[in-house]
RNA sequence: GCCCGUGUAGCCCAAUCGGCAGAGGCAGCGGACUUAAAAUCCGUUCAGUGUGGGUUCGAGUCCCACCGCGGGCACCA
C-alpha cells in the first residue's frame, strides 16, 4: 500500500469541466480515503500498554483526549439526517484535537439489547440477535460512509458474549457489596460483603435481634446479609405495566403514570424484583455534580430527580402511638392546626375512632355515620383513582376526619387527624403536619374543611395572598418549652430542631425523592442475571469463571402481555418457558445441587452503565479494564478540574433525553466500581455536551394523514400555503420520522452531494446545542463552498494543480492569519458554524485572486480537514504531501499578522455615527479626540453646540456628547 | 402554576468588555458568460433586534414587566 490513496485517473464528469468536484467525484474520493484509513489503521489509537499499545508511539508525550458519543441504538428504521449530527461533531472535535497533537480515543459501539429490538424481532418473526445484528450492519455501513475517524478495533455491542460477561461481572460486584455509611467520615462507601460478614462474626456489628452471629441459623444469616447488598431482591410496590408485560423503573414512568416507551398505563403492584440500592449514593450523586462540567439544565434535572430536602422528623403523640411526620418547615410547628396522613398509611386503622367525637363538623365526616365507614369509603375511592385522575382533580382537596386527635408537642393543642390523598405514602413518612398559614395546599384544605389557620411567619406589609411561604420573622410561636418569636426562618429551624431533639419529639433529617432502582425486566432481550436460587429460595451468585450466562433459545421472544388496563395480572417472562434452562444442577461449593435460575433479564440501561470502560480495553477477558489503561484514559486530571477532578471522559456528546436515566445510572455504577477499587475515576463523564436536534416540517392532509414532505409545494413561494397533489395540506414542525413521511436518509445525501458536503452542511446549520430545521435545498451552499475550494487548488478543465508558489500578498496573509486565529478558537469551543463561515470567507477571498498562493490555501486545506476530511486529504495529497493529513499540525496564527495596519475609528455625536477615521491601532485617546473634533462631519452635527464630554475607546470609537 | 432556555432580514444564523446591527449560507433580484439553459463569476434588495418601560454618552447585549416558542418539574410536605 502506498502512503497515499491511489487516485482514479478517469475524469469524473464530462463536458468542459471534466474535473469538477461533483457528487460523483466526491463519492469516489471519499470511498477511496475511507479504504485508505482502514487499510492503514490511521485512526488506531495506542494504549499505554496491553494489546493495543504501539511500541513506536510514546503515549506519555501526548495529551490524551477521550471523546464519546452517546450509545447508539441500532433501530430497524435506519438512520435519518438527524442522527449523524452528534457523530459528525465529535468526529470534527476528535480530528481537530488529533491535529493539535492529542492522543485521541474515539470509537463507536452499539447498545443492542432492549425493548425495540425485541419488538421488532417479534413483528418480523425473527430472532432478535439476527435482526439486531442486521441493523448494526446497516448502521455501520451508513456511518462508515460519513468518514468517521473511529478506532475500528474498539467497537463492540452489548450483546456480545465477551461484553455480557463483564456486565454480569459488575452485577455480581454490586451484589457482593454493601454500603458502609460510616466510611470516609460519614460520606459512606461500598465495601465487599465479606467485610460485613466479618463485622458480624467478630461482634463489631450487632445482629438485628442481638443474638450472636454464631447462634444464628445459616438461612437467618444469609437473610441479614442479603438485606444489606447493593443489589437485592425485594418484595415491594413496583411499576407493573401489563401492556408491556414487564415492570419498570421509576425513571421509566412518566408523570402521567404511563410507560415512557409505548405510553401504556402503569400500576403499583407488590412483586418480588431485583433492586439496586442507588439511594445509598443519593448524597454523593447530588454533591458530585459540583465536580463535573455538565450543562446546568441536566444538573438541575438530576438534582430535582434525587430531590434531597432537609428538615425534621417530628413525632406527634396520638392515642394510637406516635405519628411521625416529615417537614421541611419545622419552624412553623406552632402553626400546625391539623394533621393529614395518606390513605395507605399503616396507622390509619388504629387512628380510626369508634364514633365521631362531639362537635365534629359535618364537612369532616363525608356524610358517613362513623369514622370507620368514612375512612373505608375514602380509602376505596382513593385506591380506585389512577395517578392521572388524581392530577386532573388537581387542587380540589378531598379527605375525611379519622375521629382522632394528635397533640402538638410545642403547645399541647389537640389537633384533628385527617386522611387525604394529597399526602402521598411514597414520600417522607406518608404523614404531614398541616400548617395552612405557610403552605398553599394545607391552606386550601383548611378552607375546605373550615380548620383554623395560624400564621407563624409575619408576611410583609401589603401581602394579600393566602398561605405565605416566604421569609419573615416568626410570630405566634411561643410555648412552655421554646419560643421562636422574632427569629428568621433559618434560625427558627435550627432552634426548634434542637428543642425537638432534646425533648425527644424528633430530629433533623434529610429525605430524598429518589427511590431504589428497579433492575429486573420480564423480557427476553436483555442480559440474564448471573444468579440462581437454592432450596431456600435465596439468591446465590454464579461463580465468576462461569460467566457469561447466555440467553437460551425460547419458543417465543415476547413476554406475556395483557390488556393495557389489566392491573391484576402477573408478569410472565419468556425465560420461564424453558424449564430445561431454568432448572440446573450445579456444584457451588457444597456439592451438586439443583438450582433455579433467575428468569428476569436486566434493563437495557445495564449495558450503557459501563460501556465507556470497554472502549479502553475492548478485548480484555481477564479484567474489566486494565488499571493502567483505565488510569491513563479516565483517571483524575487536576490540570483539568482542579484538585477535586473526579476523572472521566473528556467530552461526551448526546441528546438531553437521558438526563435522569442513563446518566444517573452510569454515575451510580461508576461510583460503586470506584469504591471497590476497580477504577480510578468516580465520575464517568467529566464534560457533557447536549447537542440540539435536527427537526423538519411534516405535512398532513385534510384527514390528518401525513403526506410525503418532499412532494409538497409552496404556492406561491413564501406564501405559507402548501399543496400536495393539488390539495392543500397543513404544515407542522417537529421530529423527523418515517411515520411522519419527512425523513431524509444520509444515503440520499451521499448520493446527491457526498459525505463532505453533508458534514459541512450539518456543522454550518447553527450552534450545535440548538435545534434547527433541516432544509435540503440549503445543502447546495455547503457544496458550493467545497467546489470553490476545489477550484482554488485544481483546474476543473485539466485536473492539474493550479496553486502558485509565489508568496501571498499582505492582505491575503492578514485574512489567512485572522481566519486561523478565529477558527482555532471556534473549533475548540465547538462553534463549528462560525468556524465554517470564517473559512468560507477566506476561501471567497482566495477565489477573487488571479492565482492562489500555496502559502494561503494549504493552511485552509488543513483547517477544513476536521470538517471535510476526504476532500482535504485529496487536496493535501495533490498538493504533494505523501502522508495523511490526519496528524498534520493544525495551523497556528502569526501574531504579527493579527494586528491590523489601520483600524476604522467610528466617530459619534450623541451616539449617532457621523464620521469614520482610518487610524493606527496604537492611536491614543487624546489624538483620537483631536482628530474627531477636527472632523467636518462632527462640526456639522454639533451645529454650533458646545462639547460637554468626549468618550474615547481607543482605537475604535469616539463619542462626542454635545452640551 | 413554578423553573430553565430562546426570540436579530422571507428562512437558517453572526455580532469579545455595552461601542458602526451583518460575518457566512439559503431564497429573491440584476448583470457578465452562453445560440440557449445549467453551472460559474460579479453586483444587489430586504430587518433596526418579540412588546413596553428603565439604566447609560451609547443597549441586540444590563435591569424590570409582559408576550410567543421550546424544554423540565408539577399536590415532594
Amino acid at each position: 500500500m502506498s502512503t497515499t490513496a491511489e487516485r482514479a485517473t478517469v475524469p469524473s464528469a464530462d463536458g468542459d469541466v471534466p474535473y469538477r468536484y461533483t457528487a460523483a467525484l466526491a463519492g469516489e474520493i471519499e470511498k477511496r480515503w475511507q479504504d485508505y484509513w482502514d487499510a492503514e489503521g490511521t485512526f488506531h489509537t495506542p494504549n499505554p500498554s496491553g494489546a493495543l499499545a504501539e511500541p513506536d508511539w510514546d503515549v506519555s508525550s501526548k495529551k490524551k483526549f477521550f471523546l464519546m458519543d452517546m450509545f447508539p441504538y441500532p433501530s430497524g428504521a435506519g438512520l435519518h439526517v438527524g442522527h449523524p449530527l452528534g457523530y459528525i461533531a465529535t468526529d470534527v472535535t476528535g480530528r481537530f484535537r488529533r491535529m493539535c497533537g492529542d492522543n485521541v480515543l474515539h470509537a463507536l459501539a452499539y447498545d443492542a439489547f432492549g425493548l425495540p429490538a425485541e419488538q421488532y424481532a417479534v413483528q418480523t418473526g425473527q430472532h432478535p440477535r439476527k435482526t439486531t445484528e442486521e441493523n448494526i450492519t446497516t448502521m455501520r455501513r451508513q456511518l462508515r460512509r460519513l468518514g468517521l475517524a473511529h478506532d475500528g478495533r474498539r467497537t463492540f455491542a452489548t450483546i456480545d458474549p465477551g461484553y455480557i460477561k463483564w456486565t454480569q461481572w459488575i452485577f455480581l460486584q454490586i451484589f457482593e457489596s454493601w454500603y458502609d455509611t460510616e466510611a470516609d467520615g460519614g460520606r459512606g462507601r461500598a465495601r465487599p460483603i465479606a467485610d460485613l460478614v466479618a463485622a458480624y462474626e467478630s461482634g463489631e456489628r450487632a445482629t438485628p435481634d442481638g443474638r450472636a452471629w454464631a447462634d444464628l441459623e445459616e438461612v437467618e444469616r444469609r437473610r441479614i446479609i442479603d438485606g444489606h447488598r447493593l443489589a437485592y431482591v425485594s418484595e415491594s410496590p413496583v411499576n407493573w405495566c401489563p401492556g408491556l408485560g414487564t415492570v419498570l423503573a421509576n425513571e421509566e414512568v412518566t408523570a402521567e403514570g404511563r410507560s415512557e416507551r409505548g405510553n401504556y398505563p402503569v400500576f403499583k403492584r407488590n412483586l418480588r424484583q431485583w433492586m439496586m440500592r442507588i439511594t445509598a449514593y443519593a448524597d454523593r450523586l447530588v454533591d458530585d455534580l459540583e465536580r463535573i462540567d455538565w450543562p446546568e439544565k441536566v444538573k438541575t434535572m438530576q438534582r430535582n430527580w434525587i430531590g434531597r430536602s432537609t428538615g425534621a422528623n417530628v413525632r406527634f403523640p396520638t392515642a394510637a402511638g406516635d405519628l411521625e411526620v416529615f417537614t421541611t418547615r419545622p419552624d412553623t410547628l406552632f402553626g400546625a392546626t391539623f394533621m393529614v396522613v395518606a390513605p395507605e398509611h399503616p396507622l390509619v386503622d388504629e387512628l380510626t375512632a369508634v364514633a365521631w367525637p362531639e362537635q365534629t363538623e359535618d364537612a369532616w365526616t363525608g356524610g358517613y355515620g362513623s369514622p370507620a365507614e368514612a375512612v373505608t369509603a375514602y380509602r376505596k375511592q382513593a385506591a380506585a383513582k389512577t395517578e392521572v385522575e388524581r392530577q386532573v382533580e388537581g387542587k380540589d382537596k378531598t379527605g375525611v376526619f379519622t375521629g382522632s386527635f394528635a397533640t402538638n408537642p410545642t403547645n399541647g393543642e389537640q389537633i384533628p387527624i385527617f386522611i387525604a390523598d394529597y399526602v402521598l405514602m411514597g414520600y417522607g413518612t406518608g404523614a404531614i403536619m398541616a400548617v395552612p398559614g405557610q403552605d398553599e395546599r394545607d391552606w386550601e384544605f383548611a378552607e375546605r374543611f373550615r380548620l383554623p389557620i395560624i400564621r407563624t411567619v409575619q408576611p410583609p406589609e401589603g401581602f394579600d395572598g393566602k398561605a405565605y411561604v416566604g421569609e419573615g420573622p416568626a410570630i405566634n410561636s411561643a410555648g412552655d418549652g421554646v419560643s421562636l418569636n422574632g427569629l428568621g426562618v433559618a434560625e427558627a429551624k435550627e432552634k426548634i430542631i434542637s428543642w425537638l431533639e432534646s425533648a425527644g419529639y424528633g430530629e433533623g433529617t434529610v429525605t430524598y425523592r429518589l427511590r431504589d432502582w428497579l433492575f429486573s425486566r420480564q423480557r427476553y432481550w436483555g442480559e440474564p442475571f448471573p444468579i440462581v436460587y437454592d432450596e431456600n429460595d435465596l439468591p446465590v451468585a454464579i461463580p465468576l469463571e462461569q460467566l457469561p450466562v447466555l440467553l437460551p433459545e425460547v419458543p417465543d421472544y415476547s413476554p406475556k402481555t395483557y390488556d393495557a388496563d389489566a392491573a391484576d395480572t402477573e408478569p410472565e417472562p419468556p425465560l420461564a418457558r424453558v424449564p430445561e434452562w431454568v432448572y440446573v444442577e450445579m456444584d457451588l461449593g457444597d456439592g451438586p445441587k439443583r438450582y433455579r435460575r433467575d428468569t428476569n433479564t436486566m434493563p437495557n440501561w445495564a449495558g450503557s452503565c459501563w460501556y465507556h470502560m470497554r472502549y479502553l480495553d475492548p478485548t480484555n477477558d481477564e479484567k474489566l479494564v486494565d488499571p493502567e489503561i483505565e488510569r491513563y484514559w479516565m483517571g483524575p486530571r487536576p490540570e483539568r478540574g482542579g484538585p477535586n477532578d473526579p476523572g472521566g471522559v473528556d467530552l461526551y456528546v448526546g441528546g438531553v433525553e437521558h438526563a435522569v436515566l442513563h446518566l444517573l445510572y452510569a454515575r451510580f455504577w461508576q461510583k460503586v466500581l470506584f469504591d471497590l477499587g476497580h477504577v480510578s475515576s468516580d465520575e464517568p463523564y467529566y464534560k457533557l455536551f447536549n447537542q440540539g436536534y435536527i427537526q423538519a416540517y411534516a405535512f398532513t392532509d385534510a384527514r390528518g394523514q401525513y403526506v410525503p414532505a418532499d412532494e409538497v409545494v409552496e404556492e406561491p413561494a413564501d406564501s405559507g400555503q402548501f399543496f400536495w397533489n393539488g390539495q392543500p395540506v397543513h404544515r407542522e414542525y417537529g421530529k423527523i420520522g418515517k411515520s411522519l413521511k419527512n425523513a431524509v436518509s444520509p444515503d440520499e445525501m451521499y448520493e446527491s452531494y457526498g459525505a463532505d458536503t453533508f458534514r459541512v452542511y450539518e456543522m454550518s446549520m447553527g450552534p450545535l446545542e440548538q435545534s434547527k430545521p433541516w432544509d435540503t435545498r440549503a445543502v447546495s451552499g455547503a457544496q458550493r463552498f467545497l467546489q470553490r475550494l476545489w477550484r482554488n487548488v485544481i483546474s476543473e478543465e485539466t485536473g492539474e494543480v493550479v496553486t502558485v508558489d509565489e508568496p501571498a500578498d499582505d492582505a491575503t496573509r492578514r485574512v489567512l492569519h485572522q481566519t486561523i486565529d478565529a477558527v482555532r478558537t471556534d473549533m475548540a469551543g465547538l462553534r463549528f458554524n462560525t468556524a465554517i463561515s470564517r473559512m468560507i470567507e477566506l476561501n471567497n477571498h482566495l477565489t477573487k485572486l488571479d492565482s492562489v498562493p500555496r502559502e494561503a490555501v494549504e493552511p485552509l486545506v488543513q483547517m477544513v480537514a476536521p470538517i471535510a476530511p476526504h476532500i482535504a486529504e485529496e487536496l493535501w495529497s495533490r498538493l504533494g504531501h505523501t502522508e495523511t493529513l490526519a496528524f498534520a499540525p493544525f495551523p497556528e496564527p502569526d501574531p504579527a499578522l493579527l494586528i491590523a495596519e489601520t483600524v476604522t475609528c467610528v466617530v459619534q455625536v450623541a451616539g449617532k455615527v457621523r464620521d469614520r477615521l482610518e487610524v493606527s491601532p496604537s492611536a491614543d485617546d487624546s489624538t483620537l479626540e483631536e482628530l474627531a473634533l477636527a472632523s467636518d462631519a462632527v462640526q456639522r452635527a454639533l451645529d454650533g453646540r458646545g462639547v460637554r464630554k468626549v468618550i474615547v475607546r481607543a482605537p475604535k470609537l469616539v463619542n462626542v456628547v454635545p452640551a
